[in-house]
DNA sequence: CGAATATATAATCAAATGCTTATTTGGTTA
DNA sequence: TAACCAAATAAGCATTTGATTATATATTCG
C-alpha cells in the first residue's frame, strides 16, 4: 500500500515494523535465498496456515513481496522492485542463512518444486 | 540489551520494531541532526513527558542511543558504536530532515543550549 | 535547606497485534 | 461434476504496545 514515490517516515516506519517481527524477518531472509510458497512456510514455522497467510498477506499489502500461482500453490518472492529492496538487502545480508530450514524440508520430502 | 556480538533474527528484529514506530524514527531522525534533550523531544512532539521519556528509554536499553547529563538536563544522541547504527544510517539517510522541528523551537527561545 | 525544574517510574487503559479455530474461495484432478 | 487440496478470510481472544495521569527522584538555585 505504498503510496509514495519518495521516502517518508511514515511509510519507513510502517516498512520497520513489518520487518520487526521474528517470524517475518525469517520469511523474508528465506525469500531472500528461495522461492517458497504458503505450505513450505507452515512446515517451516511451527505455525497455523492462517497465521502464515496473514504475515504474507501484510508483506504483499506493503509491497515487498509477490505471489504468483504455480499450479496448485502459490509461491511468493521479494518483490525488487519495492522502493524498500535495498533496505531489506542491506538488513537480511548481515543475517545467518536460513537455507538449513528448507533443506529440511527437502530431507523429508516436503519441498514443492513446480519445475 | 543486545547480548551478542553478530547480527542475528531475534536481536535484528528487536531493532527494527524499535525503528518501526513513527515517533521514534522521527526521534531519531533528529538525534542524526542534533543532539537533543527529553524536553525538546517534548516541544517537538505534541505528547507527554512520560510517553517521550519511555520511547527514550527502549531506545537506550537496546543501546541504540546515548544519555548524557549536562547540567539539569539529559541529551540523548546516537550510539554510533552500536551494531547496528549502520542500518540506522542506512536507513534515515533518505529521510526528510527534520531540522525544522528543531529551528520552530529555537523560533520560540525553547531550544536548550548547554556549551 | 526548600522551591523550582527536568526526567524517570508506576499504574492504568484503549488500541493494535498475532495467534487460534472454523469456514470460504479457487484451482486441480479423477 | 464432485472430491480434493492450497490458500484466504472471518471471528474471537490473549498479549503487547503506546498513550495518559499521578508520583518519585535528581539537580540547580535562591
Amino acid at each position: 500500500m505504498q503510496t509514495n514515490e519518495a521516502f517518508n517516515i511514515e511509510g519507513t516506519a510502517n516498512v520497520l515494523k513489518l520487518l520487526g517481527d521474528k517470524t517475518r524477518l525469517t520469511m523474508v531472509k528465506i525469500m531472500s535465498e528461495h522461492e517458497c510458497c504458503v505450505c513450505e512456510f507452515v512446515d517451516v514455522f511451527d505455525m497455523s496456515q492462517p497465521a502464515i497467510s496473514q504475515h504474507l498477506r501484510k508483506l504483499k499489502d506493503s509491497g515487498l513481496v509477490n505471489e504468483a500461482r504455480r499450479g496448485q500453490w502459490i509461491f511468493y518472492s521479494l518483490n525488487q522492485t519495492s522502493l524498500y529492496y535495498s533496505y531489506i538487502l542491506t538488513v537480511i545480508k548481515e543475517l545467518p542463512s536460513q537455507n538449513f530450514k528448507v533443506e529440511e524440508l527437502t530431507a523429508q520430502g516436503k519441498r514443492i518444486c513446480c519445475d
